[in-house]
DNA sequence: GCGACAG
DNA sequence: ATCTTGTCGC
């Protein structure tokens, strides 16, 4: 992605075309390596840590972790936030040794104003199978989730379904996950829940937030 | 015009 | 995202 959009004009229009190429299909149910990915920024919001941490889907060992510094490459405007980590996060895994299988991604992906969240973008731009699980609804609505783990709920916008509301742990609030490519939603919450034994977040955001974090401090 | 608004 | 103390609870 060289000429980087420096409008919300021209970053939408990248948006309008990157997104006929995101593919839904099944997806792995159960890869070898999962990648969590998240950006920490410092306080004036000038420099950002990027971090890619793959875990060993069986046991959540870690594999393989990368993580660089930058610039957020565009300001931060809700259903244009790709555009300011993906350039980061590219990097970050480019410098990794261990190919994940999916991509795990703080934020959405189809659940998004014109259905192209940051998950979906970085799987169209890898290739790779992605999804998100985000802390807070950007689009949609949704009925009351149910109180144990594993419950989940519709998460639909404009009439149409683009994720799922699903409780991780018991008693704690839910998260919002949604497809990115080449991934289908069942698979997504199984593999979310998989990653979340013990507490709200996957393991794989819990991973690179850390690492992302500290590397900023 | 008044809210809502991933991180 | 980040700025921030204490506080309630297991």
């Amino acid at each position: 992605m060289q000429p980087w959009p420096r409008t919300e004009e021209e970053a939408r229009a990248v948006q309008d075309l990157l997104r006929a190429q995101v593919v839904a299909e099944p997806g792995p149910a159960s890869p070898a390596t999962v990648a969590g990915l998240d950006v920490a920024y410092s306080a004036d919001d000038d420099r950002l840590a990027a971090a890619v941490v793959v875990l060993d889907a069986a046991d959540l060992t870690v594999r393989d972790t990368a993580v660089v510094r930058g610039k957020p490459a565009f300001p931060y405007v809700p259903g244009l936030f790709a555009f300011r980590e993906v350039p980061a996060l590219l990097d970050a895994l480019g410098k990794l040794t261990v190919r994940p299988e999916v991509l795990i991604c703080d934020g959405h992906g189809l659940a998004h104003p014109r259905r192209f969240g940051l998950a979906a973008h970085l799987g169209v731009l890898t290739g790779l199978p992605s999804f998100g699980v985000g802390k807070t609804r950007l689009v949609g609505e949704w009925a009351p989730v149910g109180e144990t783990r594993g419950s989940r709920s519709a998460l639909v916008d404009g009439g149409e379904p683009v994720g799922a509301v699903l409780r991780t742990q018991t008693g704690v609030k839910p998260v919002f996950v949604s497809v990115g490519h080449r991934i289908d939603l069942d698979t997504a919450c199984a593999l979310t829940l998989r990653l979340a034994p013990r507490y709200r977040l996957p393991e794989t955001t819990r991973a690179a937030d850390r690492v992302c974090r500290d590397l900023l401090g």
